[in-house]
DNA sequence: CTGAAAGCGCTTACAG
DNA sequence: CTGAAAGCGCTTACAG
């Protein structure tokens, strides 16, 4: 049981393969095929169910109509959600999606890239990790096409889609001040993605435009990839000493969590004890009692103008390392751990 | 800037494509390349960073090296992961993995299995759609290898991987009459699909098995696809009229999510006024106050599972439509909102 | 308006 | 032990 090829068609139809192409890739006009003959290809095409062998199309053009999609965890719930809305575009465009999980690893990003490109994708939509900068400046070199989303690289300049962490952070932290909040715990993890270190600023900025003065000590922050026990036990152990506090914002998702366990091994009440902020919402947090305020990453917005642009720079619409990228505003949400402060 | 190919690899060496390919393929041996020409190849090979043309190896080979994962939603908890660790396993055999989502939709999920059979995938991971019986069975006429993962068709002998769903149903309603209870609320959907309703029956046996009588309106099904407000606003009517309850059983993770908002509207308090269970875990019912009594699906365990059966199938270690399946354990986490019921 | 043919970069049967 | 060559199924420049 043999697949049809576009020499069976031709050939039951007495005409060459040159004009089977030709109708195929819709150049039937500017090719100056007749409407009878594009019609009875056409019908043919449908009867024997040909779909062209997109091996031999890659191997002839050198695209794949494939993209690369690397993001941190596709097991997360951002990272999953900005996969499926990817997905579903690119698959409007006609492009299959590969993916990754690089798991915040230099390395396994890197194997992650060069596999892909062997595979000959097309592009690329990658969450980077701290140190892919050579990696991803070789792709700008070979002139590669790929969008960064997420996380910048520092001193990179090229195409991203990156909430603004700055801002979200910001208005966040303002939210507590509002609400009457004035002794806020900030805690985060050690970084050097520019993500954390926004939010940290928009976090400092806040307090200081609210002419308040802040303790170092207000600040906590945790070794990246630290298990959850350890993490927890750090955070209870910052709140032991620092009592005075009565808000906390938690810079990440999974900190947020981590903080909720701690604060409820601490006996902390929420919000009654200690109002709490994260950034990054998820079900939990919405759906905790109390349901936890946030800083929205909006993903659907994300993803969209991310599998756009990369299909724009595929498309040569875009230059790529034009440094343009894309900044979404994060939505503040606000929910019950952050009532007006009772005096 | 030409990518290097194998005939400048070979022209380098004044030596023969063939030697090169046979050096790549692991063929040295079996077809008598010396040790000494292999490793000038082997040599160059990594100098030049000479990696095959994919598409070229697949249009002669007709292997692509790619596998298909067609599940309902990457973006939740559940597939999302198991998309990690089949991308992992997929990855350490040499395979990269397209992925969509279906959304649960039968026209969805015909398009992306013909879509993926246009892009010669060697195999597909699928989670079936209620109207998928016939794409499935033409994958299997035409011998193209896949593995169904978390729900069977009806009627259909195949290679699968499943949750005992019958048992862990058995389990968790055993636990609950263990603990105490005795008039508990089955909360399910409408569905052909197996799983519902193999968790029916468990959840019908326990009850039986205890001696009790089952009251047909203890359960509730709602209509597959009720948007959230639809069904909360349905399992609190439920409630309403099922006053005598102190348990309730929830067939599916998000029924379990909207049945816990239910109950924080109609003011039921978990676990004093009503016992909770349900199918399939999830961050939200470990880290809730109180945490939430589950059948969990171990995750990585079928996800394993299903992609060392398909690598088999396409190995031709094991044959297709062989019905040979895989029934999975869930595990019972027992939590705070199942316990001992104070009489 | 349409066709014959080269060539993309591999693998492998065949020849020596 | 190694090489020359066919052929996978397309696209497209060229010819008519």
């Amino acid at each position: 049981m043999k697949k049809v090829s576009m020499k069976d068609i031709a050939k039951e139809l007495n005409t060459s393969i040159t004009t089977v192409s030709f109708v195929i890739n819709g150049k039937s006009e500017a090719m100056g095929i007749s409407p009878a003959t594009e019609k009875k290809v056409r019908d043919l095409i449908k009867k024997r169910e040909f779909n062209p062998n997109s091996a031999a199309r890659m191997l002839r053009t050198g695209k794949s109509k494939t993209i690369g999609l690397i993001v941190e965890d596709i097991g997360n719930f951002f990272f999953g959600n900005i996969a499926k809305i990817i997905e579903i575009e690119a698959n409007k465009n006609g492009y299959n999606v590969f993916f990754s999980s690089t798991e915040n690893n230099d390395e396994t990003a890197k194997k992650l890239i060069n596999k892909m490109r062997n595979s000959s994708v097309d592009g690329y939509i990658i969450t980077a990790t701290q140190g892919l900068k050579e990696e991803v400046m070789k792709l700008g070199k070979e002139n590669i096409p790929f969008v960064l989303i997420d996380r910048l690289i520092p001193d990179l300049e090229t195409n991203y889609v990156i909430l603004d962490n700055y801002q979200g952070s910001y208005n966040l932290t303002n939210h507590l001040i509002e609400r009457g909040y004035s002794n806020i715990g900030f805690i985060s993890i050690y970084s050097e993605m520019s993500m954390m270190s926004e939010r940290e600023k928009g976090f400092l900025s806040a307090i200081n435009d609210s002419g308040k003065e802040l303790e170092d000590k207000n600040i906590l922050k945790i070794e990246f990839g630290s298990n959850e026990e350890k993490t927890i036990s750090l955070i209870s152990e910052f709140l032991r000493k620092n009592q005075n506090l009565d808000a906390l914002f938690f810079a990440t998702n999974y900190l947020g969590v981590m903080g909720i366990e701690a604060l409820q091994k601490c006996k902390i009440r929420i919000p009654q004890d200690m109002a709490i902020v994260s950034f990054d919402d998820n079900d939990l947090f919405r759906l905790l009692t109390p349901s936890i305020t946030v800083a929205s990453q909006p993903i659907k917005e994300m993803a969209t103008k991310s599998i756009e642009m990369l299909l724009r720079i595929i498309k040569k619409e875009q230059r790529l390392n034009e440094n343009k990228g894309q900044i979404i505003k994060p939505e503040i949400i606000v929910r019950d751990s952050t009532p007006p402060k009772i005096q």
